[in-house]
DNA sequence: CGGGCATGTGAAAACTCCGTGAAATCACCG
DNA sequence: CGGTGATTTCACGGAGTTTTCACATGCCCG
């Protein structure tokens, strides 16, 4: 667990780095944004704490320049309320914050909330895309152009079997055995009918799924 | 540092004593599942070293036993790799693992590695917060909107694997084998059941735990 | 350019699955 | 061993999903 602590008072820095280290973590420091944005560039760190109020280049800034490029979290350590106020109505990218006064411990529960979340949003990995058209098959979701769609089981399914085929032609006999199961007795026009409902839902994306006349069907970008 | 040695063959359990004590840390020593047990329910250990194959009660039952008591950290010895295997397909609730033969001087880096971790854990308070829901892991407290609530044991062991897997489909089967043990053989609307407990219990919040068709259920905020 | 065949479409029927409440079973504690 | 609370099983009802089918449309080839 590598920490960066960004504030001007030194007295601020030690107490947060003695609480990293003291829960096992490593902590470096930086007395302003500039130095911040540095450093950053250097090192991949797991969290950021940083202060609003600093010489050189304030919190805001110093988040806004970092976020152009690195993911890293980061906790802005407020000093007033009216500060906070601005941390929701500027769309600055932090991902949590605290206001002085505040208690290590609680500090630190939020620096392992938001590792644990940008961990989980790694890892979640498995993510399909094609032009607007999203896949998130850990979560199960579908975005048509970022927004959320709402695909009945069948219908995700079958896009997901598709997608994983991309480019490959597909028999109705191959769908139904691959995404209905072998042991499904039925009508072969069934497909048609999720096709059809698939499209629908992918809206402008309904390009991607290309009939094969005499065949089938394709997924193909 | 008080540490529990657990094997069947005395003269692993001496090496593993010397080192302990080399050190400056005091060993216990169990040779079966059973014993280690009841040891454990009587003394507050630091770390638990457990042999897998053993009489009476094998390490990995033992372990779960333990779990539904203490979090005492634990490190497997496993003989063969394929118990190595084994701790990767099921979730046992060990923290680490030596393969024999081991270097003492290995096993004693990992027990001052499992003991700063979970002094880590046990420090930090880990608490997880989603809008008005907070879940104090330390205390095992929920709170709604401030307000405590009483969840059964089951009740909080699946809001905690839902808020640990954050986004993430999770289908009846993974959260049985994974909530409910790998062992439980049983209807999988069991899963259904506790679900709407759990959401009768977190009232506005039970928005949280989204219904997946055809496959389980989701938390996601 | 038109017949024939394959696919698109809409709606209704059939089915599946989940939420719920209640009863049965289990586990724990005195 | 009884009582209490937790867990598990189970059946019902309804909402949502899948399937079927008939008709409409469109494409290919003679």
């Amino acid at each position: 667990m590598k920490i960066l602590i960004v504030d001007d008072e030194e007295m601020i820095r030690t107490v947060l780095r003695e609480y990293v280290e003291f829960e096992g973590g490593e902590a470096d420091e930086a007395c302003d944004g500039m130095e911040a944005v540095r450093m950053c560039r250097e090192t991949t760190y797991d969290a950021i704490l940083m202060d609003i109020m600093m010489p050189k280049l304030d919190g805001f800034s110093a988040v806004k320049e970092i976020r152009k490029f690195s993911e890293t979290p980061v906790i802005m350590l407020s000093a007033r309320a009216e500060e906070y106020d601005k941390l929701f109505g500027f769309e600055i990218g932090s991902d949590d914050y605290v206001t002085k006064p505040f208690s290590p411990k609680e500090v630190m529960a939020r620096i392992h909330a938001v590792i644990r979340r940008s961990k989980a949003k790694m890892s979640s990995g498995e993510i399909y895309e094609f032009e607007g058209l999203k896949i998130d098959v850990t979560g199960r979701n579908v975005y048509v152009d970022g927004e959320k769609i709402e695909l009945t089981p069948k219908e995700y399914e079958l896009l997901f079997y598709f997608v994983q085929n991309e480019g490959v032609a597909l028999t109705r006999e191959r769908l139904l055995s691959k995404v209905w199961g072998y042991d499904f007795y039925g009508d072969d026009r069934t497909v048609d009918t999720h096709v059809k409902m698939l499209r629908g839902n992918l809206k402008e994306y309904r390009k991607f799924i290309v009939t094969l006349r005499g065949l089938g069907y394709k997924f193909e970008t």
